[in-house]
DNA sequence: TACAGTCTTTGACTTAAGTCAAAAAAGAAC
DNA sequence: GTTCTTTTTTGACTTAAGTCAAAGACTGTA
């Protein structure tokens, strides 16, 4: 598959011209990173952005004991690494391929010119950045405000509407990255699994697969008007 | 003062032609808000955002019992509740006065075809989101993965540096906005404040000011390299 | 100055979630 | 299939931080 045929799918760019789709072929770059690569650090220099083609990313924080913190994962079709380009500092985090990936890489100087000549990039670009504050001051309520089975509630409601999976829902992490991503660690995470499935809120099948027996219970952990036992 | 002469010193405005604040003052509509008036709440819908002109106001969010999350202190020059322009959603945060404050409104629909017009506004409106996800990233990261001793070294250390204040430092929000600054409770932050003077970090002078004793312990504390006793 | 109301601190107690260690289960590699 | 490795779960224990209650210190206003 050709760069510009990419290009026409990301949603970053829709709306745009034929020559704008051009442009930002000319200066797209294709990268591929194997499971587990790093493809940037914090506090690395950040001199462009990228785009997920294919496989899936994880934007993270580490703690000087090793724990870590997912800020976002992405898909094809996704941007990440804007940060920098228009803040001028560093990475604030890093990003590590989950899967084997190719990404596209947008240097700075070339994409803020065609922002420049663009006003529609730039609202794109701007409603994305606004989607991803609105998606940080999510995550710093669960953190902040909310208890661990709340958050992991909220997970699975969220896994279930986003996925249109009804009620058998498939994880599509390891439990260790999903505790990773809930503000916790795998032994937390595994205990309160096991009590949701106690009380009747889900059923654990196999270590992959959960089923939701009690949406409703769900709702009304995540809004905090019911706790586990 | 007229507003065209507030908008001339908002930095997001910076390196705008003077036609451009022509536009800007066209559109912008003052409002006065009292202390502890609410300007906006999460869920409301966003036909615009503001800038403080002067007075303080934090943005927040509330847990169901009621305990408190700051995501926000803004002062003059800064905007806010920017994102639904973009994202076309709702608030995703509530607003509130912390002083007597004047406040500029922006209506989403002309300011986003000033936007249009004027790649430079595009830019540093760029910016400004990619900051505030950048803050947004070290207040996820204090609350996952720093203790409250930790968070608080932090916030010492930043008041010190970006109020030039050398080691007397004098807080610029009551203890209880502190605490809800540093995702915890009064009763938390001042525990913790007791044990920091007790083991020679800081001395506590009244309720308001603090001077910083040992930098150094403090930057260590943020590290994790140490922790109170 | 005195009063009301808020802010801050302290004490006694509870609890959610983390640590450490080990077993069990699931996947990957040979 | 068997072995090795990683992931997940379970148990026993610790701990940071929260709750509840009350006292003290401030602040602003009458």
């Amino acid at each position: 598959m050709n760069i510009i045929d990419y290009i026409k799918n990301i949603p970053l760019f829709e709306g745009l011209l034929p020559e704008h789709y051009k442009d930002l072929t000319s200066i797209a770059v294709k990268r591929v990173f194997k499971k587990g690569e790093r493809i940037f650090s914090e506090g690395d220099e950040g001199n462009g952005f990228y785009v997920v083609n294919s496989g899936r990313v994880k934007i993270f924080k580490l703690s000087p004991e090793g724990k870590e913190q997912i800020l976002h994962l992405f898909g094809p079709g996704e941007p990440f690494g804007e940060v920098p380009v228009f803040s001028g500092e560093d990475f604030p985090a890093s990003a590590e391929a989950l899967e084997d990936s190719q990404i596209l890489f947008f240097p700075r100087k070339g994409f803020v010119e065609l922002i420049g000549k663009n006003p529609l990039l730039a609202l794109n670009m701007l409603a994305t950045l606004s989607r991803r504050l609105r998606t940080f001051t999510v995550l710093i309520e669960n953190l902040s405000l909310k208890e661990v089975p709340g958050r992991l509630a909220a997970y699975l409601l969220y896994l279930s509407e986003q996925k249109n999976a009804g009620n058998n829902l498939m994880l599509d992490i390891s439990k260790n990255q999903l505790a990773s991503l809930l503000g916790t660690i795998p032994e937390t995470l595994s205990r309160i699994l096991t009590r949701m499935d106690k009380e009747g809120f889900i059923k654990s099948v196999g270590s992959r697969n959960i089923k939701i027996l009690d949406r409703d219970g769900l709702y009304e952990l995540v809004g905090g008007e019911r706790r586990l036992a």
